[in-house]
RNA sequence: AGCGGGGUAGGGUAGCCUGGUAGCCUGCGGGGCUCAUAACCCCGAGAACCUAAUCGGGUCGGGAAGUCCCCGGUUCGAAUCCGGGCCCCGCUACCA
């Protein structure tokens, strides 16, 4: 292999989104390593090779249990998102999330967007009207989804049980089948009454839907099966509107008082996102460059719960506009996250949310630790236990102290000043392996494989302290003051491919690296040219430190104290631990 | 219930499509090194168990023939292919 010899130099555009957050809570960790993280990643390394991007994302506001929640506290729905929302937007600062625009689904050109979409769909002839009957409180004056119904299992006689399904025998219902049905809000009995809704006819779609998905290569195991499966027992429609006060109003003529249900509308937020942050940019119609070329890779983040709003509904929906847009490119879907092999429970406080996180362990531990254990392929369980580990043993050991033994010998035995050399067999052996690792790295990246784009990149600190202790520049010093300076040059320069690799991951760490190597800013490329002998080196430290079972202890503790005080929050927004920066 | 994914040393994961040495990380035991953050490098045991002895562990002796969730099949040969089952997770269209 040659030195930049590296594939795919042209410049390629993309848009990349990540699954709107919910804010009826503080997002936990593993509804941020599926989305939000993998795509921040993801963003971060087409970035570094100088892609054309836009991430985007926002917060996911409308809907019956913000709604609920509200007339529960006694406050306006907007209230409470327009709290939370910046909440969450100051957190993902805080996580070094690099979103162009992240936005929020009450933003007027999203709005606005959802409504003339949905009017496409509706001229074109896609949405058709139907007449249910559905549960309605009147003491709430609220129409209550099935979840929101509970009453009596008729099968096993539970009396808790949900509209949708029985949590006690598992079954599924509906909430006309429950026995003594009641309002989940105030307990009161719910009366049916009629109301009409406009639908989606997705039969319509099936065919094309199939065809996208049957050809897109692309798409994770998962997200293809699950996705075929849907479709093998084919399309129903599906309703778009909804009677929540609470919400975007239905567009359509004689639809006055519905709004649109909030998972077709959120969806289409990739597409208002874009047009809302090029629009602040002061070239709005750009936005059509992004959407509808040919050229665009869309691409979108999501846990595996996700997979049939983005891989079906979403490219029914822009087949369904006219409208010649881009099909996704791919949906990057995850697999769960458990904590300690339970899944993450905000009733039974079961997990770590991403406020509190940041109160224990810097943001780039956090993301080390939660990329080293992407969840892809299976369910993966975090345990505190595995997270030390992979900090002290991986983050600390491996990679910090192979950066520190470099420069600090660079700084103290060459006058903080990079040395030059000329490699030998050896030292290019050494060089080769490492820059193959880099570009194995690459590949994975490529194919969105994060946690392996990852564990290559920590090989080359591997291979660096193996290339260290056989070649021993502290006893080449000592007779052979330029052989030394060889070997340092060479390690520098696979601390120079890490720091290129880990960008993405820890990007505010790796930064730090370069201001102390005297690397400046990085490309991707970068990684291939040796650095340059005569640059300094100065103020070394180390990157990361372990952590103790003491201080692991005292983290303990402090989540507990953390949490009793949110415990006494009245409100979501008063229920959050903002760290102090 | 239906559909989809998964079950591999103590923990975490790769291999499965395309059958043939169970790879890697961590942890554990031993050794080396001294530039470095008690860091680094190399080697080894560990993916079967029971019994005796012991506070317990290491360890010693004996038995048994096992092995990638279990049972069966195909095959010279199965973690891998086929059939059946168990368990975990997701989805099932009105939670988001």
């Amino acid at each position: 292999m040659l030195l930049g010899d590296q594939p795919g130099n042209d410049r390629r555009r993309w848009v990349i989104g990540s699954a709107w957050p919910y804010i009826y809570t503080v997002p936990h960790l593993g509804n941020l390593v599926g989305s939000i993280l993998s795509a921040d990643v993801f963003t971060r390394y087409l970035r570094l090779r100088g892609d054309d991007v836009i991430f985007v994302s926002g917060s996911d506001e409308h809907g019956t249990p913000i709604e609920v929640e509200a007339l529960q506290l006694g406050i306006r729905p907007r209230e409470l998102t327009d709290r939370m929302h910046e909440i969450i937007k100051r957190l993902f600062e805080l996580w070094e999330i690099g979103f162009d625009n992240y936005t929020r689904t009450e933003s007027e050109v999203h709005k606005e967007f959802v409504k003339g979409f949905f009017m496409k769909l509706y001229d074109n002839g896609y949405v058709f009207t139907k007449e249910d009957e559905v549960p309605y409180c009147p003491k709430d004056r609220i129409y209550l989804p099935d979840r929101f119904i509970i009453g009596t299992c008729p099968y096993c006689g539970y009396d808790k049980a949900r509209g949708d399904q029985c949590e006690s025998c598992g079954r599924l219902l509906e909430p006309k089948l429950l026995i003594n049905p009641r309002c989940a809000i105030c307990g009161s009995k719910p009366t049916w009454v009629k109301t009409r809704h406009w639908y989606l006819d997705l039969t319509k779609l099936e065919d094309k839907v199939r065809k996208y998905v049957e050809e897109n290569t692309t798409l994770p195991e998962n997200a293809r099966q699950m996705s075929l499966g849907m479709l093998k027992e084919g399309l129903k429609p599906r309703a778009i509107t909804r009677d929540n006060k609470w919400g975007i109003e239905a567009p359509f003529p004689g639809a006055e008082g519905k709004t649109i249900y909030v998972w077709l509308e959120a969806v289409l937020g990739y597409i208002s996102a874009t047009i809302e942050y090029l629009r602040s940019k002061g070239n709005e119609s750009e936005w059509k460059r992004y959407w509808l070329d040919p050229g665009t890779r869309v691409v979108f983040f999501v846990g595996k719960d996700n997979i049939p709003f983005h891989v079906i509904l979403l490219p029914a929906m822009l087949i369904a506009s006219g409208d010649p847009y881009v099909m996704p490119y791919t949906t990057a879907s995850t697999e769960y996250l458990l904590f300690e092999g339970k899944k993450f429970s905000k009733s039974q406080r079961i997990g770590v949310w991403i406020d509190e996180a940041l109160a224990l362990m810097p943001a780039d531990y956090w993301r080390f630790v939660l990329i080293y254990q992407r969840p892809e392929g299976r369910d993966t369980s975090f345990s505190w236990h595995q997270t030390l580990e992979i900090i002290n043993s991986i983050l600390n050991d491996v990679i910090g102290n192979f950066i520190h033994r470099v420069l600090s010998f660079i700084s103290m035995r060459f006058n903080e000043e990079v040395p030059s050399g000329s490699l030998g067999n050896s030292d290019i052996k050494y060089r080769d392996e490492a820059l193959n690792h880099f570009r194995s790295s690459e590949e994975h990246y490529e194919r969105i494989e994060l946690k392996d784009a990852l564990l290559k990149i920590v090989e080359i600190a591997r291979i660096g302290n193996r290339y260290l202790n056989e070649r021993q520049p502290w006893e080449l010093i000592k007779s052979n003051r330029n052989e030394a300076g060889t070997v340092m040059l060479n390690a520098l320069h696979m601390v120079k491919m890490l720091s290129i690799g880990l960008w993405p991951v820890m990007p505010k760490s790796m930064e730090d690296l370069w201001v102390m190597a005297g690397f400046g800013k990085l490309t991707w490329k970068d990684a291939y040219e040796p650095p340059k002998p005569g640059t300094r080196v100065s103020n070394v430290k180390p990157l990361f430190r372990k952590i103790s079972y003491e201080e692991f202890k005292e983290m303990m503790k402090k989540l507990d104290d953390i949490r009793n005080t949110k415990d006494k929050g009245k409100y979501p927004w008063t229920q959050v631990y903002i760290v102090n920066q």
